[in-house]
DNA sequence: TGCCTACTTGGCAGTGACTGCCAAGTAGGC
DNA sequence: GCCTACTTGGCAGTCACTGCCAAGTAGGCA
């Protein structure tokens, strides 16, 4: 078993989240086209050349297959390991993550993409709650992270992640609807429009 | 059409949310013993003595049976029409809420209920995901209602509620772990400390 | 009192998501 | 050139959910 580990791990590997992301594509394409719900998991896995079996096994579910992509979450983990345990939580979180976004922005093409995935989900109920809840489990990984790396308070840990969770969508919702409307304002900028929301709040 | 509109209306309407908490129980009842996804519709239609087909137009999805009756949304929006749009809002409607949540409290038969309902979301994913998607929607009910009251600025006002939002899950979540633990703690101290811990935000 | 009509209910059939199981490839490593 | 782990696809089954139609049911009215 564990012997035959290192076959061609990353080989299959590879190829696997080829396909992933093939059959990603189509089903981006088709949801755009005829909506989720008009599309069945049989026109994704033809249009990706793979059977319908396969399909689930490879996303789960039909809103997984444009979902997964969607992945903040590395990020996310990563930045609760490299925190300062001993400095401010929080601005060093933000600082980080007005940095991850300018990196967002810089790839046009993936940004393109994430948007378009943003705008169905926006349009899309079922599509909302995978992805919300998705959300919702990156938030728990991150706090569970930011315990393990700080072991401060769980309810004051889980109030920060909440919060930057929430400045987050603030800000890339706030993107889309930029986007929507021909805007060109920078990520970076909206982003501390939606900080200073935020933080606002506490006056409002 | 609009002739017949006062028929017995009233009637009709407590009967069906009569069955319709009659099916509410049943379903918890069946998800706490064997889980939600063990549990079919037919299982809760027969339990609570209707048919599949009147299940799923009183219910719509299994999730919903149990969901729709934690009724925060009412409250949510009724806070928003009750805002005076020269005062601080932030200030009146953490406070409309530390009300609001003592109500909750002081219905014991209603709060034990709710806290049943908020175990089940916490351990189950496909709960959670219906139950995120309807906060959601009562988020963007409540950003509206506010619009409309005090026609500020929309992302000051989506921010303003993301938050309050945060804060009322926040308080919510740590009630349930509280009465978990076999703590007794007051909802209100509860919801003080959530506060804190989310304002404690800004110097962690 | 008994009909009239709007509304409710339940059954039926159909679609499609999702799963476990089994058989047929396929591709590294010997 | 075989051996073996891993991948793929098809098949059958369960169950969520919907539209349609037929059979109640209960107020209101002659």
């Amino acid at each position: 078993m564990t012997i035959e580990e290192p076959h061609g791990v990353d080989l299959r590997e590879r190829r696997r989240s080829q396909t992933r992301s093939e059959v990603a594509d189509a089903a981006l394409d088709l949801f755009e086209r005829q909506g989720v719900a008009a599309t069945t998991v049989e026109d994704i896995a033809q249009a990706a050349g793979i059977s319908p079996r396969t399909f689930y096994r490879l996303c789960g579910t039909k809103e997984q297959a444009v979902l997964d992509d969607v992945e903040l979450a590395a990020s996310m983990l990563a930045s609760a390991a490299e925190v300062d345990a001993a400095a401010p939580l929080r601005t060093q979180l933000v600082a980080t993550w007005r940095g991850r976004l300018a990196d967002i922005e810089a790839d046009v093409e993936g940004h393109r993409r994430h948007l378009r995935i943003r705008r169905l989900i926006a349009d899309e109920p079922t599509l909302l709650a995978a992805a919300l809840r998705q959300e919702h489990q990156r938030d728990e990984a991150f706090v569970a992270a930011l315990a393990a790396s700080t072991g401060r308070d769980l309810l004051q840990l889980r109030a920060l992640a909440e919060w930057l969770s929430v400045l987050i969508r603030l800000a890339i919702e706030e993107w889309l609807r930029v986007a929507d409307e021909g805007g060109d304002e920078r990520l970076e900028t909206i982003y501390d429009r939606a900080l200073a929301a935020l933080d606002g709040t506490a006056t409002l």
